[in-house]
DNA sequence: TTTTTTTTGTAACTATTGTTACTGTGTTTA
DNA sequence: TAAACACAGTAACAATAGTTACAAAAAAAA
């Protein structure tokens, strides 16, 4: 177990004033998540708001034949905005949160986040901010789809994944990536088998070595 | 001029209080706005929130090469949550928001959405459920490029614009509604001609006849 | 070890979208 | 009125992405 109170202070000491910092260890709750489990699902209610220690969250959106599309992703000293509005109006998920790597989190309940957004003017900006960010990334995913060509495309893909994760080994599939960018495995492949060509990355089985994107 | 409460008391008076309605009315400028006025420009900094009274904004997109790509429309009732984050951060604006029909609104100064926000709990719910709502759009907006073929896109971009300009007529050239989805004139040309062949449409020079889409 | 499954590579083909080029027809300007 | 311009229609073609099909190699299971 580890020291929640200084991770906190670590991870948000700079934003939050100590008081908050406090109140956040006392009534959070600690959890660490493994690479693949899931954090949420389209349609299900959330109840609480997950404050990033460490890790990754990859969020991602469903369309009605159950493809997927990679949003964007939460990190450290990050948070899901929208589970906030989610829980006030006691919607529905819109999206999926499913842990890239190794993530630990501390669950907010959902009537502190209330409370404090009164009490405190640096929950507020944090939970503003977190909007606006996650809103800045909507805004570059869509430029991504709309401006951009696959090629272009898999290649901020896999920019990303390789930050996100710290690896230069990226450990996924070919159809993994098609899923996640929705397209085709061939197209992946296809697409992969280029930049290898290039020297840009060398391609292995379940795992993509990156060389230099 | 309009009776400005009246018009804050129709469009919000079910969200907020009075007191707040009344301070709003105080401080807030009046502004009407013209169909094609540019009302932020990408790069600019934002000085003052808009709420909307009536009248519909468009908020675009643009990429290096100055393509378009139309994300939402603010409605009334509604406001640019973001403008209050890129206020507060003095950030700048990462998107251009243009008139598309005549539209009343009032400007808020910054000063004072800080100060509501810890005073009202009807303003920072309205505020977060905003940005939750512009999350929500930008999510289809990304579920049409990213899900659907073009033809499905520009049936849903012509509904969209009916139901917004509330009104039957379409008044684009094809060229326009190219720039709007970031595509080829040639292509709208050929959609919009298969449209008709199917009756759902009637083309004219200038403006396209919604007949039952 | 043998069989089965998963993953990747690749060819051939189709579908969709984008591009170029040219036409005609209204509309505006000189 | 003539010339210039803006808008729309259409054909022909190019580029990109998606699909089907099959083979080979590696890994996992029997």
């Amino acid at each position: 177990m580890i020291d929640l109170k200084q991770a906190l202070q670590d991870n948000y000491g700079h934003i939050f004033e100590k008081e908050l910092i406090e109140e956040i260890a006392e009534v959070g709750i600690y959890k660490e998540i493994e690479s693949g489990d899931k954090l949420m699902e389209i349609g299900s209610y959330i109840k609480s708001m997950p404050l990033l220690l460490s890790g990754a969250i990859k969020i991602l959106r469903e369309d009605d034949e159950g493809d997927e599309l990679l949003l964007y992703y939460l990190e450290k000293g990050e948070t899901c905005s929208m589970t906030m509005t989610c829980c006030m109006g006691n919607q529905q998920s819109k999206i999926r949160a499913i842990a890239e790597i190794h993530t630990e989190l501390v669950m907010i309940p959902i009537g502190k986040m209330e409370e404090w957004s009164a009490k405190y003017k640096s929950w507020r900006n944090f939970v503003f901010e977190s909007y606006n960010n996650r809103m800045n990334e909507l805004f570059q995913t869509v430029d991504s789809i709309a401006f951009n060509k696959m090629d272009d495309r898999l290649i901020a893909y896999l920019k990303e994944k390789r930050r996100v994760t710290n690896d230069e080994i990226i450990n996924n599939t070919h159809q993994e990536i098609a899923y996640e960018m929705h397209t085709s495995r061939v197209v992946i492949s296809r697409l992969l088998k280029k930049l290898e060509n290039l020297g840009k990355i060398k391609l292995h089985r379940n795992s993509i070595e990156v060389i230099n994107l």
